[in-house]
DNA sequence: CCGAATTGTTAGACATGTCTAACAATTTTA
DNA sequence: TAAAATTGTTAGACATGTCTAACAATTCGG
């Protein structure tokens, strides 16, 4: 059995910088230090410890008042943050209706500390309540309704009576 | 308008602290340094450095030596963390079908930075899933379903046919 | 009831990650 | 192009929370 390069588990911060160079060099452009900055709402001086770290580390290149790009290494890094984050959500926006930006924050915090099996069930959960409606109105406009009335649907309450529950 | 008492926020390792006292204490017994520290894993050391600034604040009552006790403040804190914490494992547990350790595992850790909104979803989730089983078989045991096979039960690739998607 | 084991504390080192102050380099603009 | 604004770095303070080593108090078993 082939022993795989143990990929240095990151704190959540250093997750974090790793995720906003990802984000930020999508937009064109070079990544700057005050971007990161504000990205992440912490001081310059912060953002070039960090960097300074993340490049002992070969996880960014970054020199002196130069570029910071992400190595390969980094890369594959700040990717599976990004998929853990996109994925979380998606599931509190999509799943559970919360608002973009709620979701957004607390994708933010969940990312750095959920188990891989949680993140995947999450992604499955998507998965099947999009891709099985089960009926017209369907789970997430029942599941709606019940947020927004606070009461089941009439379906659902007629269904409880016919089984006499 | 009444300006609230303003419950001082917590720190991640301060909430395990308050939570961990507030879960021996149950078990009948006098709360110990040892127990804290088995339940938490971290040396006595750091679990009476943590006491002491617990008690800075008013949240536990402890003497050198003596007994460990929660202020009715620091019930209230703890009381909350649990309240999170129990939510959380039963989402992960019931609604996404996690095994009991790993649901537990995520809680102790999501418990400290999700949101007051995604968790109230989170618990209306459960309610809802437990309220209105939709059908026969139930949206909880088509998921399993789901999850099991990897492929969606027949009913919902009947309907899907039906419809014509 | 006394010695051993356990429990708990203190002191202080250390790691992480933040900040401010001061200064340096770069970029913008008048 | 020179001054001003912006951007970036260094140095060092500080907060948090952990640890080990050494010692002190308490509890337990014979």
């Amino acid at each position: 059995m082939v022993k795989r390069e143990a990929q240095r588990e990151q704190t959540a911060s250093m997750e974090d910088y790793l995720e906003a160079v990802a984000m930020l060099r999508g937009k064109g452009k070079v990544v700057r230090v005050s971007q990161i900055s504000r990205k992440l709402k912490v001081t310059m001086p912060s953002v070039t410890s960090a960097l300074r770290k993340l490049s002992e580390q070969e996880l960014v290149e970054h020199e002196r008042y130069g570029h910071i790009k992400l190595t390969p290494e980094g890369d594959k890094v700040a990717r599976d943050v990004l998929r853990r984050h996109k994925a979380l959500t998606r599931f509190f926006a999509q799943a559970l209706g919360i608002n973009q930006e709620t979701a957004e924050e607390d994708a933010c915090k969940i990312e750095h500390v959920i188990s891989p099996l949680s993140l995947e069930r999450m992604i499955k959960f998507i998965e099947f309540i999009q891709a099985c409606p089960l009926e017209e109105p369907n789970f997430p406009k029942r599941y709606k309704y019940y947020l927004e009335h606070g009461q089941l649907p009439k379906e659902c309450l007629e269904r409880s009576v016919r089984r006499g529950k």
